[in-house]
RNA sequence: UGUCCAGUAGCUCAGUGGUAGAGCGUUUGGCUGUUAACCAAGUGGUCGUAGGUUCGAAUCCUACCUGGACAGCCA
């Protein structure tokens, strides 16, 4: 089916006068005895274009029958529009109907609840809000592996299946072929993972982070970007149970050049957005979160604050506020102190480093004072978290040390260790989840609405 | 998982102990270079589910289910 891109016709690639055949889903009609108005859209651009169509065609008929969400092809003649609401027409000379939509199509002209529009996935990139949703998520996806491949870094996909266990990301779902009913069991009666698929255990991944660091001890600049797996029972506007990450690894790099990259990656998928997608950001500017083209420009124009937890703690301790959560050196910092000197202290994103090790991860770097490592999480305003970050333990005494305390099996992980034992270098990385770049980049407030088909605990329809 | 809030027409909601409502949508007709079109008529319900209190429950109570917010876990 040769056709042109309602995009095309509106930026007017095609000229005035020049016949042209466009494809798309009606938004809504409107009739008079001698001729209607189709608003027809085809997901190219944010905007619909203007199709009029005489009652004098011989195809009238279908034009009377495409209802709100059918699918039309329509041939006519590019026009400059005498109407107020915009530029370019199609003054239809055939209208073809392809798939009439019933009666109850469930997407009106008006504005529907994001709550409703969650149950109808299938749909609901029909809908404005939507479909600039997607058109977004397209053009940072693209915009993140150009900035990593603009910089050298290799594009490494890590497995979705893994045996390594206890990453300390969260809980972990399960892969089996064992009989879920009927399991076989060892002698100690519990199931026996040895006549499983992989002959042991396995799980989806929670992080190509171990991974991605045996690449970048190879490659030196490596990046996933891929699902990834929780299986923890959170019910929050920005948690999932599959979610995208984006995860750089860098060899010969310690925790400021690591804050540098996160920085750096920030600002150039902002900018790219703010350039590709400016129809869609108007509209997110507009309706979704007013006044986040300004914020987002301002973000790029100044530097990103850096403070140390202990600062981070001072900070919180000479607040004029009560906290839910006292305040004290060594605790987790909480949402509310997220929010806190995100929004109200700094007012502008925020990376914070070197958290007491005792709530940080085994692969952490320990620094010279050997109470902290070498950790940054990036907190930006309206969502707190976005990056999680450190610079890794690259001395295998240590590293052996910090496994112990965390309870972990060298064994397992034998070859994590041998990185170390084979030319080690120092190394960091950071942990990026995608659909909470798209929530700051759009400022759409639930986490659902950012991924094609949300899976959280209790429901993977779609 | 905990706490709180909410489930009434396809959608968004009003109704807080006494006959089930509105706007939008949809259907039909009319009108207009229309554009969240307009005008008129028609359409629409096991009031989330199951118990209980009451002469009487959408309304009060209990449990469960579903959705949302906040918190924890994190990206």
């Amino acid at each position: 089916m040769k056709h042109s891109a309602i995009k095309d016709c509106l930026q007017l690639k095609k000229k005035y006068d020049e016949e042209v055949t466009i494809c798309g889903w009606v938004r809504t009609r409107r009739d008079s005895k001698k001729f209607s108005f189709i608003e027809l859209n085809d997901g190219t651009c944010f905007a619909s274009i203007q199709v009029i169509a005489d009652a004098e065609i011989e195809t009238y008929q279908n034009v009377l029958d495409a209802s709100t969400g059918s699918s039309l092809q329509v041939t006519g003649i590019l026009k400059e529009s005498p109407g107020k609401g915009q530029k370019v027409e199609v003054h239809a000379q055939k209208v073809e109907l392809l798939g009439i939509a019933d009666s109850d199509y469930p997407l009106q002209k008006k504005r529907h609840s994001r709550e409703f529009l969650r149950t109808i996935a299938h749909l609901r990139t029909r809908t404005n809000t939507f479909g600039a949703v997607f058109r977004v998520r397209h053009a940072a996806s693209f915009a993140v592996n150009q900035f990593f491949n603009e910089r050298g870094f290799v594009y490494l996909h890590t497995p979705i299946i893994t045996a390594s266990d206890c990453e300390g990301a969260g809980q972990m779902f399960r892969v089996s072929t064992l009989d879920a009913l009927k399991p076989p069991l060892n002698d100690e009666k519990q199931v026996d993972y040895t006549q499983d698929f992989f002959g042991e255990e396995t799980s989806l991944t929670v992080s190509g982070q171990l991974e991605a660091e045996l690449f970048a001890s190879a490659l030196s600049k490596v990046y996933t970007f891929g699902p990834t797996f929780r299986a923890e029972n959170s019910n929050t506007p920005r948690h999932l149970a599959e979610f995208w990450m984006i995860e750089p690894e860098m060899a010969f790099c310690d925790l400021q050049g690591n804050m540098d990259l996160a920085e750096e990656f920030i600002r150039y998928v902002i900018t790219y957005i703010l350039e590709n997608c400016k129809e869609d950001m108007e509209f997110f500017n507009k309706w979704v979160e007013k006044g986040i083209i300004d914020s987002l420009q301002d973000l790029c124009k100044s530097d990103f604050e850096r403070i140390t937890y202990t600062e981070a703690i001072k900070a919180l301790e000479n607040a004029k506020k009560s906290f839910e959560y006292p305040v004290k050196w060594g605790m987790d910092i909480q949402t509310e102190h997220e929010r806190y000197l995100t929004e109200e202290y700094l007012k502008k994103p925020v990376f914070v480093t070197d958290y007491p090790r005792d709530i940080k991860a085994f692969y952490m770097r320990v620094n010279d004072d050997e109470k902290t490592v070498a950790a940054m999480d990036l907190l930006v305003p309206r969502l707190g978290e976005i990056i999680g970050g450190s610079q890794r333990e690259e001395r295998l005494d240590v590293l052996k040390k910090n496994m112990e305390k965390h309870e972990l099996d060298e064994a397992t992980y034998s070859w994590y260790l041998d990185i170390r034992r084979y030319g080690t270098t120092p190394h960091a990385g950071f942990g990026l989840g995608f659909e909470r770049l798209i929530m700051y980049l759009t400022g759409i407030e639930n986490i659902r609405d950012v991924i094609p088909f949300p899976r959280t605990p209790g429901n993977a329809k779609f």
